[in-house]
DNA sequence: CCGGTCGATCTGGTCAGACCACTTGACCAC
DNA sequence: GTGGTCAAGTGGTCTGACCAGATCGACCGG
């Protein structure tokens, strides 16, 4: 295993995922009351401002409602989360829940083609180039890690192309949770990346200002992987299957 | 005017949205490096724990790098934040941002009909009746904004439906910047509520199961108020027309 | 009996000041 | 150059105090 950088983990860090864990892993469910901050701070054997800190962030993502003078509550994430607790859900107890990587699948294969399109209208020639040095980048590495980080390099050019803020915003979330992950995944994605064909025909597309042209390539160079694990995560979890 | 809540800003509020506005709006640039935790304190006249928190906030949202012992610097928000933000960029400076806007409905369009077939295929005849019953109440009211309240519920079960944590954390988010605008969006978005028939059209093509007719369907609801619009929007602002 | 008032006592909000831990960069010895 | 050292500045953490809103029971007047 190569050389890592140190993670140091902050007093706040540690609170902040002792505490997502409780409200995410139904500890407490939405609706019940926290401890008391000096009650939280005197039980982890922590000051008051650290925990002070850690709420407030858990607050700022909509996962807790913190009230002066009243108690702090825990919200319902399911309704009101947003996607940057996606890795968290990703990776419950340390395991992998099919059924949020199957959503992932899922509309990956929804927004994929719609971005393409978008930025097969607003690219221009200059996309083109950038896409293709992209591809020429990917085609020449034989480690499948740096192929991930050349498509998800070609994705964000589409992605800056396509002129839309809300799917530049999503898309910097959904990266923000594939890359710490980047290393475990890559063999699963290998399927998607070693057709650099499909992603040709795509940069062409696009390069040619057809968005529906653009929509079915994208929709080419993302299905194959989908529905192969798609089918390996409904064998994981038979479940998934009559939903 | 109604009544309305009473809004309280905390000093870490206060101090979160003036640092918020520095980023976003271009005071400090991406990668320059924010004054001192003390400094800052000294200057807003505020405590250090107060700003501390603010900066922490922001952290979390990856709007700043803060690094123990170093400079607290400015990240470039368009390549790492999320939909969050999204609210704070519609208005900048107190103005609508046309372009933004714009991504607003052209994600919509994208993610709505893909949302729908999913919700077509797993959600079964108590979705249906779940979603005709909003439809009634929705075409029982004249007043705008219950209307929109209700077209918002109704999408809710859609996408409680398609039974997908990614769709779901991305309309959590959509819906945190739509609500609080609800009141002024309204007017706009009348045209689309008011067309209950093709509510109908997608609600009965989501009971029959039937993914492609509900993505069409879906379509049909939503392409109509957002093509007005965006003509709307690019006789505002005539620098979208080309891009 | 009801409804309002008051105040004790919870809760979170804010502050000051101290000290620890880390990074940086200048400087120095090799 | 290379590597060590050190001082200064930055964020990290704690303590303890006090302010301010929320809550609820005890009380009191109708």
């Amino acid at each position: 295993m190569p050389l890592q950088p140190v993670t140091r983990r902050s007093v706040p860090d540690e609170v902040f995922d002792q505490v997502l864990s409780e409200v995410v892993d139904g500890g407490i469910g939405a609706g019940e009351a926290l401890p008391s901050e000096r009650r939280l701070a005197e039980v982890l054997g922590v000051s008051r401002p650290a925990v002070r800190e850690a709420l407030q962030r858990m607050a700022q993502t909509r996962l807790l409602d913190v009230r002066h003078g009243g108690a702090t509550t825990v919200r319902d994430f399911r309704r009101y989360a947003g996607l940057d607790l996606l890795p968290r859900l990703l990776v419950r107890r340390g395991e992998l829940d099919p059924a949020i990587a199957r959503s992932i699948l899922e509309a990956r294969l929804v927004v994929g083609p719609g971005v393409a399109a978008l930025a097969a209208e607003r690219g221009g020639p200059a996309l083109e180039v950038l896409l293709t040095e992209t591809l020429d980048a990917l085609g020449e590495t034989d480690d499948g890690v740096q192929r991930q980080v050349h498509a998800l390099a070609f994705w964000d050019h589409v992605v800056d192309a396509a002129d839309s803020m809300v799917f530049r915003l999503m898309f910097n979330s959904l990266r923000a949770a594939y890359e710490p992950a980047l290393e475990a995944l890559a063999p699963l994605m290998a399927e998607e990346v070693d057709q650099v064909g499909a992603y040709r025909v795509l940069t062409a597309a696009i390069g040619a200002g057809d968005p529906e042209t653009a929509r079915a390539a994208a929709d080419r160079v993302l299905r194959p992987a989908t529905t192969s694990l798609l089918a390996a995560l409904a064998a994981l979890d038979p479940a998934l299957e009559d939903r």
